[in-house]
Parts: structure tokens; C-alpha cells; sequence
DNA sequence: AAGTTGCCCAACCGCCCATAC
DNA sequence: TGTATGGGCGGTTGGGCAACT
């Protein structure tokens, strides 16, 4: 048995929102915001619409910093990238382009990008390039973990980006707000300059990490992810980890980041980091468990594998063909 | 000029999950 | 602990419009 509608659609407007609505709504949120509450708010405000429809008005086209109309190249290559990641986690996506709704991602991806794709209008290098690969989608895959969570960090465990030879360190107290620091780790092909000087610290504090579904964000910028940002109430049980650390020995998180790390992340979830550096503002990074599954960067999917990926999804709970999803362990 | 087709995108639907009770 | 409720999100729909015949 389905559950009860949110509303009665019978006595509901529906359809296009009218410049009158959008009014309402706005100045109606401009006062008092959502209170918490998106059904009760269309009745305070005097809109005869859903709640839900209210939310997503607001959401896609009302609130501040929303940006509409062509998507940049940029964009474009970032989609391309995530979505080969990720697949069609639009809200993931969207919290990686700011002012974009994962709404209008979805409908360009579906309407636009796929075509371009397949078309090859876009360029198959460019979603190598390896900036773009640090800048946007990094997989990084730790190397040093400790063998158990009671085992103290005896070193820093490093999370090692394959694609760009960067070298990821954790810092190791994390009594201080967590940080990563970069260290290039040969001479690579593409300048740093833009992005990361070497062993500059590039994340944030371990209080801004967001949860969700099994993936892991630090940093992010909330005020224009996914569609409303809000990424919060799915935090708690890795922020309690985090927390329950043993504060006697002034080691506070850092145990139950270890933790966290061995027995909160499932087989196969990640980690994304992610930074307010460079271009948009973020910068992220990719890493799970089980420890050393990932030894290449799944950005590395040509042109042609994507077009693929395209082109058999019928279900988008996978990411990649069989045989790189056996190889990488990149479910999620 | 009229009819048809295809595209775009705003909005809706329904399921899942977290939380309150 | 079980149930009800609200929020979030991916998939889908359908109206409007432009391009084409």
C-alpha cells in the first residue's frame, strides 16, 4: 500500500507558477522562511500550491544565486566526468557547480549533453585533462591507513591521487581542524600553480563533511549543492564518530575518524573531498574502502566509454561496464 | 499558411529515508 | 518499536515553442 499524498491534489493549483505566486513566495520566504515546514508553508503564505511544489519552485528557480542559461565548457566537462563517476547523482553533481540545480543538470544531460556526447562536439581529451581530473574529481585512494582503529596513526595515512601524481596527506592531529596537504610527486605535465602550491593545506575543518547515501564530502559549499544544499541531517553518524573520540588524551576525532575510516565507511563507499580552491571554488577528491581497490582514476574513461556507459544504462546504478566495475570496485 | 514533428524544460510523481511521536 | 510525516531526489510527463514539411 502507497503512502498518502502530501496534499490534496483536488484542491491544489497546479501547472505553471504564475509571476503573482513567485511573488508570494518569495517575499513569504524573504520573512519568515520555510519555518521547517514546506506543507504547512503554502497556507501561510497564502499560495494554494503543495508544499512540495512550493520547495521546488523555490529551490530551482526563486532562491538567490541561481544561475540559468548556457552551460560553459568547464560545465560541461564536469558533468561529463561526474557522471561517469557517479552516475546520475544530480544533486552530487550539482553541488559541484555552483548556482546550477540538479534539475536543470538532469535536463541538460538528458536534452543536450548526452547528444553532444555522442556526437562528439565535446572533446574525448579534455575529460583527461589531468587539472581537470585534480581540479574537479580526483580519485585518491589511501595508502597507509593503520591496520586496525586501535592501532594509533602511527604515520599520517596518505591518500595518493594516481592520475596526477599528487600525493595527498592526512594530517595527522586531528585535534586541529582536518587538512590534506599536496605535495607533487614528480614532474608532472601540468603546472600546479593554479591550483595547489606544494604542501599547501587545501580542506577545510572536519566539522564541514557532508554524508550522503554512501559518499563522504568534506568541504562543499551548501548554499548552492544539489537542490537545496542541505546535506546536514545525513551527517550524524559519521560527525558522532568524529566526535566520540577520546578526548582524555586531547585525541579527540582523531580515534573516531579511524573509526569511522575501518568500520563506519561500508565496503565500498567513499570519500569525497572537496575545497574551496581554484575555478569554481572546489576542488575534490575521492577515496573508500576496501583500502587499494582503486588503482587508476576512474575520470580516465575515454570518449567512447562514456558514450558507452550512455548507451547501456538503462539503470543507473552502475557506473561502468562489468569489467571495470569488477577491476575498480566502484559501487557504491 | 497550416499541419506535423521534435525539442526543451518546468513541474509533477512516487519512492526512499530520516525523524518525530 | 512501530507508525506517521516531511524532505529529498531521480525519473517522467506534458505544454509551449521552433523547425520542418
Amino acid at each position: 500500500m502507497g503512502r498518502a499524498p502530501c496534499c490534496d491534489k483536488a484542491k491544489v493549483k497546479r501547472g505553471p507558477w504564475s509571476p503573482e505566486e513567485d511573488a508570494k513566495l518569495k517575499e513569504y520566504m524573504a520573512k519568515h522562511g520555510t519555518g521547517g515546514n514546506w506543507i504547512a508553508l503554502p497556507q501561510k503564505a497564502g499560495l494554494k500550491r503543495c508544499g512540495k511544489s512550493c520547495r521546488l519552485r523555490w529551490l530551482n528557480y526563486l532562491r538567490p544565486n541561481i544561475k540559468h542559461g548556457e552551460f560553459s565548457d568547464d560545465e560541461d566537462r564536469i558533468i561529463c566526468s561526474l557522471y561517469a563517476n557517479i552516475g546520475s547523482r544530480w544533486s552530487i553533481i550539482a553541488a559541484q557547480l555552483p548556482g546550477r540545480t540538479d534539475n536543470d543538470i538532469k535536463n541538460y544531460w538528458n536534452t543536450k549533453l548526452k547528444k553532444k556526447l555522442i556526437m562528439g562536439s565535446i572533446n574525448p581529451d579534455a575529460l583527461r585533462k589531468p587539472q581537470q581530473a585534480a581540479h574537479f574529481s580526483s580519485l585518491l585512494h589511501a595508502t597507509s591507513l593503520p591496520s586496525s582503529p586501535s592501532t594509533p596513526l602511527s604515520s599520517s595515512p596518505s591518500f595518493t591521487c594516481s592520475s596526477n601524481s599528487y600525493n595527498y596527506t592526512l594530517a595527522r592531529s586531528f585535534t586541529e581542524p582536518i587538512s590534506f596537504s599536496s605535495s607533487p610527486l614528480s614532474n608532472n605535465s601540468f603546472t600546479t600553480a593554479s591550483m595547489l602550491q606544494p604542501q599547501e593545506t587545501f580542506v577545510g575543518s572536519m566539522q564541514n563533511y557532508q554524508v550522503k547515501d554512501n559518499l563522504i564530502m568534506f568541504g562543499g559549499e551548501a548554499s548552492c549543492s544539489s537542490s537545496d544544499g542541505s546535506w546536514s541531517n545525513q551527517m550524524s553518524h559519521v560527525k558522532e564518530e568524529y566526535e566520540h573520540g577520546d578526548g582524555a588524551n586531547n585525541n579527540t576525532g582523531q580515534v573516531g575518524l579511524q573509526n569511522y575510516l575501518h568500520n563506519g565507511v561500508e565496503d565500498g563507499q567513499k570519500l569525497m573531498f572537496s575545497s574551496g580552491v581554484a575555478g569554481h571554488g572546489v576542488l575534490n577528491g575521492w577515496t573508500g574502502k576496501p583500502i587499494g581497490l582503486w588503482g587508476e582514476n576512474p575520470l580516465d574513461y575515454s570518449l567512447e566509454e562514456i558514450k558507452q556507459l550512455i548507451s547501456t544504462s538503462s539503470c543507473n546504478n552502475f557506473l561502468f561496464d562489468e569489467n571495470k566495475t569488477a577491476e575498480k570496485a566502484m559501487y557504491y
